[in-house]
RNA sequence: GCCCGGGUGGUGGAAUGGUAUACACAGGAGACUUAAAAUCUCCCGCCGCAAGGCUUGUGGGUUCGAGUCCCACCCCGGGCACCA
């Protein structure tokens, strides 16, 4: 038998199933449906990466096995094509981005190719290309029109190098995500989603799905909801000696209305005073201070988070509406000016912030809640008081829990109870020149008029200069200003803003089940056939960016009724990083990125395959080993060589047991990824037909049909070489029989003391305890440590255990 | 600081409360070979000549029995972080 060449075979049986098109979803299928989806890569010029690698090979053991268990699955593959790096290259090097885009595509197709990956290349897309971005632009209609897509003046996040602003969810901490320099903010016009309309329903649908927990519980720290009142306080004007009933006031968000008697301060944020007429003395100290205020970045507001600064508004009070106490009013910039009102009360006894900022101005703290009630001598504080207690201080309430107190008090005061989310809207303007134009002109008369439907797609211009400088490259682009108001055909401009490319992959998935409709972004009767996606699988960085993003496109689809599902992906995986041998993450200027392509033609796409999977559970985070990638290759010889030993004329019942068992096994473990434990399951089970001198055919087909769905060249060949026809791909998935895993025997570990001295083989008939405990007890192993002792009592695991106690 | 994960041989890692260290890698010994590679066989947690003892980050607990459950602590990784 010749010698197992990777090389010759993968490349023979990628081509045969490229023309027999292997891998497509049919459309009219009587078998149900499995949507299978891989996160979309962007086509980088690196091309594809371990992680990709990773990702991609365990969704095509998932596809594969699905189909050998009779599913109709729908694997597509696409690109996010859209984005920086593509418009960043050609500022350096003049291709334009749709040549390196294009070009790059290519190379990750061959790539795909090359690893085996069963995805239905007929259903491909392509967010760059203008039938794609057509439907991005008519989601933006869509948001537009109803009133979940506008226009504001903004503190946006501005970064200098990457030369555009960022979403929330893109520069947090104050760090480019793309360029990881720092982010300015910057007061500019621009369009944002409104994703905080659904806070609640992304909130409270996270119940319906079956994600990570760690994954459920990141979105719902993103969208941040909590609860809390709105209590009024009055401002006193000490100059005007007024407390004019009805004239000035301060509304402050708090989830702890019970503290309100311990209220020593009031704080304002800053970009609340610029709008408002204050009335204090201390006009040009304040102002100074909102100036210095809006120098620091955010870099530096979180860098020195001991130090509260802040400054007294002076010359007014405000009253705390529980005791009438007069208070004095602080700005800080430790209070947002995004968030709930923008305003707080601050109790110091209870709010570490507050502890702080009182400590550092010598403002009074005042406990309120009490741990040691009935006794009312607080101790001394060196720290805020966070946990529970009873009211003290706090007139009529003294006594109550202050779980109870912040309802009673909150009506006490006439406060009101709401609801208060962290998430923002979403910023989608981008100035830059490589994505998706935003479908709105600007118009002398009418103002801004929204591109009627019939005129999209708004095609991106090529007559650019995209050197960036602060500026939307396409305001100078002649031919794409060249147009007149939908309204009143007089000249007009376009808005030169493009969008977020995350805009371009929250309906991907969408697109995959009609990919060539000119008429909708995807005809209901295919929306209704596939979806929704049934396994997600991608890595977790996208927790809080795309996956938050996709779902808020779903919601507003379900609310205008072009989709019946609420949750786009009812089952989501994540893949681990895969990072390099010594531990670091791969990068180009470490030196340690290793390149699939130089594996596959080392080892085979069979070998890699196996190897990436075997390295660790999938969701772990892993370090590339070139060293042991010899045991998955060396795996493979021996399953290939294993073909001399087929035979007719004997029978298996020597591995019939393991070998049922193994079926089982393996799939099981596919069904839950884990795939490290189904891979050690085939050696085992390898092991042992090694071990006889013949096997039968059955026996072989077997094993050959368990790996297909890991290692689909190798196992087609040799499927092939034994006789059959049809591709191995074709076949069904093996059944296991449940009597044969069971065989007439049992081993029974006996301990004595809950320690293992010896074990026993009995039959099935003789696996109850009188029968195994008159077997042992008077061997020599088990007798030297009960001799003379009193039995007390003996424990029987059937199949399991026998322990002795004395 | 808060919220998730996780700590098992030289290494990657297995273990529904029931024989810890499966499956691999590396290492060692041998067979085949003129030789090497490849392949095959055996050994391979620690202490001990052995009998045996010890061992899943540390210390307690529950249990006939704990890597697995409970409590406290230490360490590592990830996410969030002035959201009142």
């Amino acid at each position: 038998m010749e010698k197992y060449n990777h090389k010759t075979i993968e490349k023979k049986w990628q081509a045969i199933w490229e023309a027999a098109g292997m891998y497509r979803a049919l459309e009219d299928s009587p078998k149900p449906k499995q949507y299978v989806l891989d996160m979309f890569p962007y086509p980088s010029g690196e091309g594809l990466h371990l992680g990709h690698t990773e990702n991609y090979t365990a969704t095509c053991i998932y596809s594969r096995y699905l189909r050998m268990k009779r599913f109709n699955v729908f694997h597509p593959i696409g690109w996010d094509a859209f984005g920086l790096p593509s418009e960043n290259y050609a500022i350096k090097t003049g291709v334009h981005p749709d040549v390196s885009t294009h070009q790059n595509i290519k190379n990750f197709i061959t790539q795909i190719k090359s690893l085996g990956f069963s995805v239905d290349f007929t259903r491909e897309i392509d967010t760059s290309s203008p039938e794609y971005y057509k439907w991005t632009q008519w989601f933006f209609l869509l948001l537009y029109k109803n009133g979940l897509a506008y226009k504001k003046k903004a503190k946006s996040n501005w970064c200098e190098s990457c030369k555009t602003v960022l979403a929330n969810e893109q520069a947090e901490g104050g760090i480019c995500e793309r360029c990881k320099n720092e982010v300015v903010q910057k007061d500019l016009e621009q369009w944002f989603f409104k994703i905080t309309d659904f806070a609640e329903d992304l909130i409270n649908d996270l119940n319906d799905v079956d994600w990570p927990s760690s994954s459920i519980t990141a979105q719902r720290n993103w969208i941040g909801k909590s609860e809390g009142a709105i209590i009024k306080f009055k401002i006193k004007n000490e100059e005007l000696k007024t407390t004019d009933q009805n004239s000035k006031f301060i509304e402050v968000f708090t989830t702890r209305p019970d503290t309100l008697f311990g209220v020593t301060y009031i704080v304002v944020a800053p970009e609340l005073i610029d709008g408002g007429e204050w009335g204090m003395k201390n006009e040009e100290e304040v102002r100074e201070y909102l100036v210095q205020v809006k120098r620091r970045t955010d870099l530096e507001r979180t860098a020195d988070d001991k130090e509260k600064t802040g400054v007294l508004l002076k010359g007014i009070k405000a009253i705390n509406p529980s005791n009438q106490e007069e208070i004095p009013i602080f700005v800080a910039d430790y209070v947002l000016g995004h968030y709930g009102t923008g305003a707080v009360m601050a109790v110091p006894a209870h709010d570490e912030r507050d502890f702080q900022f009182a400590k550092k101005h010598n403002l009074p703290i005042k406990m309120v809640v009490c741990p040691n009630y009935p006794k009312t001598i607080c101790p001394v504080l060196d720290s805020a008081y966070l946990g529970k207690g009873n009211l003290v201080m706090s007139g009529e309430f003294n006594g109550v829990s202050n779980e109870d107190a912040k309802e009673k008090i909150t009506d006490f005061v006439k406060g009101r109870w709401v609801t208060k989310y962290k998430l923002r809207d979403w910023l989608v303007s981008r100035q830059r020149y490589w994505g998706a134009p935003i479908p709105i002109i600007y118009c002398e008369t009418d103002g801004e008029v929204p591109v009627p439907e019939k005129d999209l797609p708004v095609k991106l211009p090529t007559d650019v200069d995209f050197l960036p400088t602060g500026e939307s490259p396409l305001k100078y682009s002649k031919s794409f200003n060249d147009v007149l108001c939908p309204l009143c055909g007089k000249k007009a401009r376009r808005e030169a803003d493009t969008m977020d490319t995350f805009v371009c992959s929250s309906w991907y998935y969408l697109r995959y089940v009609d990919p060539r409709n000119s008429k909708e972004f995807a005809s209901k009767e295919n929306l209704k056939k596939w979806l929704p996606v049934d396994m997600y699988m991608g890595g977790a960085e996208h927790i809080v960016l795309h996956l938050m993003y996709a779902r808020f496109f779903a919601k507003v689809l379900k609310k205008f009724n072009y989709i019946e599902f609420n949750e786009p992906f009812k089952k989501l995986r994540h893949q681990g990083m895969v990072l390099a041998s010594d531990g670091r993450k791969m990068s180009k200027s470490l030196g340690n990125v290793v390149n699939p392509n130089e594996i596959i033609g080392k080892y085979g796409a069979d070998t890699l395959r196996l190897h990436i999977m075997f390295l660790g559970p999938l969701e772990d985070m892993k370090s590339w080993n070139d060293e042991s990638i010899a045991g998955p290759r060396r795996f493979l010889e021996r399953v290939w060589r294993l073909c001399e030993k087929v035979s007719d004329n004997n029978d298996e019942g020597r591995i019939e047991q393991i070998l049922h068992k193994t079926i089982k096994k393996v799939g099981e473990d596919i069904e839950v990824f884990s795939l490290n434990t189904a891979i050690s399951a085939l050696m085992m089970l390898v092991n042992e037909m090694e071990k006889s001198e013949m096997i039968t055919k059955n026996s072989y087909e077997t094993i050959l049909l368990l790996l297909s769905p890991f290692v689909p060249h190798i196992t087609e060949e040799l499927w092939h070489k034994i006789g059959n026809k049809q591709s191995i791909h074709l076949a069904s998935w093996p059944v296991f029989d449940h009597n044969k895993i069971i065989t007439g025997e049992v081993t029974i570990a006996v301990q004595v003391n809950g320690k293992v001295r010896d074990t026993v083989i009995v039959s099935l008939d003789n696996n109850n305890e009188d029968m195994v405990f008159g077997l042992v007890s008077t061997r020599p192993n088990v007798a030297r440590w009960t001799l003379g002792k009193k039995i007390k009592k003996v424990i029987f695991v059937p199949g399991k255990i026998l322990n002795i106690v004395v």
